[in-house]
DNA sequence: ATTATCTATAGATCTATAGATAATGC
DNA sequence: ATTATCTATAGATCTATAGATAATGC
C-alpha cells in the first residue's frame, strides 16, 4: 500500500492536476474530495495525507492554474511576435475568444471559470485569485507595449474584464450562434484598444 | 396553519424573493431549500407544496432577477436622457461599473452573480439564462440609437461582455484598489463604444 | 520505525416525500 | 371537503478523522 517519497510526490501533483480541472469544470463546491481521488486513481482517505483539507487544495489548484494560465498565454504571444511583429494583441484575442477556448472549460482560463465561485470561498482562496488577476493583468499589458505604462496598464484591464465576461457568458448561453456573437462583436473592441 | 389562497401566492413570491437574492450571493448550490425558506418565514417542507423542485425555483428566480434588471436599467437610461438627451450610456455603464453595486451581489446584476452556475445547472436553468442575456443585450442596444441597427447589436453585446466581466473581476479580488482600477478602465472602454 | 495509503465511519449536510394538522372555502 | 403548511424522516451526499495495513528507508 505504502509507495516511495518520490511516488508520493507525484500523486500529490496528480491530485493537484484533476483538482485544478475538475474545479473549473465543476465549481469548487461541484467535486467532492472523494471523487477527486476517484479520478487520480487513489482513495478518499489518502487525500489527507496530502493535504491539510479541501480549501488547501482549492488554493494550491488556483495557483497552478494560473501558472498554466502564464505560461500559455505567454507562449501563443511569444510565437505570435517571433511569427510577425506587432500580432501578439490579435493572436491572444482571437485564441482566448475561440469556440474551442469556449469549449474547454477545465483547462481554460481560471478566472472565467471560478472567479464568482472564489467569491464565495475562503479569504485565502480570494488572495490567491487576487494575486492571479495581479499578475494575469500584469502580463498581458505587455501587449500594449507602445504605449505610456499606466495606459498599458489601464487598458489591460478593460481587456481582461472583456475577454472573461465575453468567455464566461460565451459559455453560460445555450446557444451557439449567439455564443459566436458576443466573442466576435469582443474580439473587434479588444482589438481597438491596441490601436 | 392552513392559510388563504391569496395569502399562499404571497408567500409563494416571498419565496421567490428571497431565492432571487440568496441566489446570488452564495450559487444555486450554495444555500439549501430549508435555509431559503427559513429566510422566507416557512418551513422547509412546505416548499413542495409552492414548486415543483429546486430546480424549478432556480428557473423562475432567474427569471424574476432577469425582469428586475430590465426594469432597474430601462429606468435608468430613462431618467438620464430626460435630464440630459444621450447621457444614457454614460449614466447606465457609471452606475453598473460602481463599487456600489460591486458591493450589491443579492440584488445586483445576475449574469455576473450567477453566469458560470447557471452553465453547471439544467437545461431549464441554462435556457433561462439564455433568454435573460437576449433580453438583456436588446435593452442595451438602444444606448446606441445613432448606429446602423447590426452596429447596435455588436455594440450591446461586447458592453455587456465588457460590464459583467469587470464586476464580476471586481469582486472576486480581496483589493478594493484594483477593483476601482478595473471598473474605472471599464468605463473608458465602455464609453468610447458609443463614439 | 516510519509513513503513504487504505477501509470504515462519525457527524453534518442536502433534496424530496409521507402523513398529520388545522384553517379555508364551498 | 379541500388544501396550505407543518413535523419527521428516508436516502444520498459531503468533509474529516481514526485506526489498520504494508511497503519504504534508515
Amino acid at each position: 500500500m505504502r509507495v516511495s517519497k518520490q511516488q508520493a510526490e507525484l500523486n500529490r501533483e496528480r491530485v493537484l492536476d484533476v483538482a485544478s480541472t475538475l474545479f473549473r469544470e465543476r465549481g469548487f463546491d461541484g467535486i467532492g474530495v472523494a471523487e477527486l481521488m476517484k479520478h487520480a486513481g487513489l482513495t478518499h482517505g489518502g487525500f489527507y495525507g496530502q493535504f491539510a483539507s479541501k480549501d488547501e487544495l482549492m488554493g494550491e489548484a488556483l495557483d497552478r492554474a494560473f501558472n498554466d494560465a502564464l505560461t500559455h498565454w505567454r507562449g501563443v504571444a511569444m510565437d505570435a511576435e517571433a511569427h510577425k511583429p506587432g500580432s501578439a494583441l490579435r493572436a491572444v484575442s482571437k485564441v482566448y475568444l475561440s469556440p474551442e477556448h469556449c469549449a474547454q472549460v477545465g483547462t481554460g482560463c481560471v478566472m472565467a471559470a471560478l472567479a464568482t465561485d472564489a467569491n464565495r470561498q475562503s479569504p485565502t482562496v480570494r488572495q490567491r485569485m487576487t494575486a492571479g488577476v495581479q499578475r494575469f493583468t500584469h502580463a498581458m499589458s505587455k501587449l500594449f507595449s507602445g504605449k505610456a505604462p499606466e495606459q498599458q496598464r489601464e487598458k489591460a484591464l478593460a481587456m481582461t474584464a472583456s475577454l472573461v465576461g465575453a468567455l464566461m457568458l460565451a459559455r453560460a448561453v445555450d446557444d451557439e450562434a449567439l455564443a459566436e456573437e458576443i466573442l466576435k462583436a469582443t474580439r473587434k473592441v479588444v482589438l481597438q484598444m491596441g490601436e
